[in-house]
DNA sequence: TAAGGTATGTCAGTCGCAGACATAAGAGAT
DNA sequence: ATCTCTTATGTCTGCGACTGACATACCTTA
């Protein structure tokens, strides 16, 4: 495909046309709407037919939620070597401390995906399944560890709540660390379950 | 429209299509799958077309979502006359157990459907948002109550994990009692920050 | 150079959903 | 009784999301 005006042939690995999809998805949803823009116009503007964009990704959210799987490995391999000795909150927001370099890396990308989200009925629901199957990974990772089924659900989705929470405030102010927005959320946790605070 | 053998013109409400709607459908689900059922089968099986069937459903999942309002408006009661003194995540509770009746009376109803979401990824997703919808409303009853917004947040989205569990397990065990699940959601997330219980 | 694998294009089809317009039934006014 | 106004429904048409089947051109490797 794709042949230069010297005749050399162009080897795209998949990974490259993933990310032009995604950068085209971006531009384009940003520009006209995510309902206004067709899968086709996506795949026009990477140079490719609406066919082979359905083969790179499930359906048209799915564009905007690829790393996700890179988020989970990073939490899992967290929590797997944390401390035996760490309570279950706290094995997870020290997975989300070490987190921090990855967020701040994707920081350019995910701040004006996210903006898109948050005006995207369409997008939210695919957001909060991304946000439940990874809070049910952290919740199998901290049964590994031996924390109860129960436990270890309500653990995870309230640690869950807190990173999301953080995570967007943090992207809604450019000023902004974090850390600090994990600690706040921490505490606030804290003081809504534990009486004398 | 619809007139029986004695040419006597029935009155049907919106209300009762409605319902014959969500009937249907549950009933089509069950036996084809939820993918496999098309919006016009539906229709066709309460003898309308399907240009009606999205007259009253914004689309073909809502047919499962329907009693959120209601929900969410008993839910706001509780909250809005409950004891001042009462901390937010007791007065979460409170209303939760206050609920426990319209729960219990939707049980025939809700337990197929709650199998065939749990089963069906799109419904799920559909389920997630209805859940983070309730869950924002919680919030925001509670900042009324002077219940500042990031505890409030965390709050509802903490009580509302603990609801959304504790209704899936009643419901999976027939034998059991919303209320055990709720007191024992509720003494989970206690047990998650506090060391000595 | 031949052969086999893989990515893409092409084509046709289904389904979810929405706009526009027609029609028929019931409610109220005269 | 008749007329009108409103409202629920049917009908028709079209778009866009997605999918299966098949063709084709490439890239690799023998």
């Amino acid at each position: 495909m794709s042949v230069t005006d010297k005749g050399v042939y162009l080897a795209k690995t998949s990974d490259d046309l993933r990310e032009r999809f995604q950068a085209a998805a971006l531009d384009l949803f940003q520009q006209y709407g995510y309902e206004q823009t067709t899968a086709a116009q996506i795949a026009a503007k990477v140079g490719v037919t609406e066919r082979t964009f359905f083969r790179y990704f499930a359906d048209k959210r799915e564009v905007l939620f690829d790393g996700e799987e890179r988020v989970r490995e990073a939490l899992l391999g967290s929590i797997a070597d944390a401390p035996e000795a760490l309570r279950p909150i706290q094995t997870l927001f020290r997975a989300f401390h070490a987190f921090r370099p990855e967020l701040e890396a994707r920081r350019f990308y995910a701040k004006p995906r996210q903006e898109l989200i948050s005006i995207t009925p369409a997008l939210q629901e695919r957001e909060l399944a991304k946000i439940s199957a990874l809070s049910d990974a952290l919740a199998a990772a901290l049964q590994v560890r031996g924390v109860e089924t129960l436990e270890a659900t309500l653990t995870a989705q309230i640690g869950m709540s807190a990173f999301a929470h953080a995570t967007i405030k943090w992207l809604e102010d450019d000023s902004s660390d974090v850390d600090e927005w994990f600690d706040l959320a921490y505490q606030s946790i804290r003081r809504i379950l534990v009486d004398n605070e």
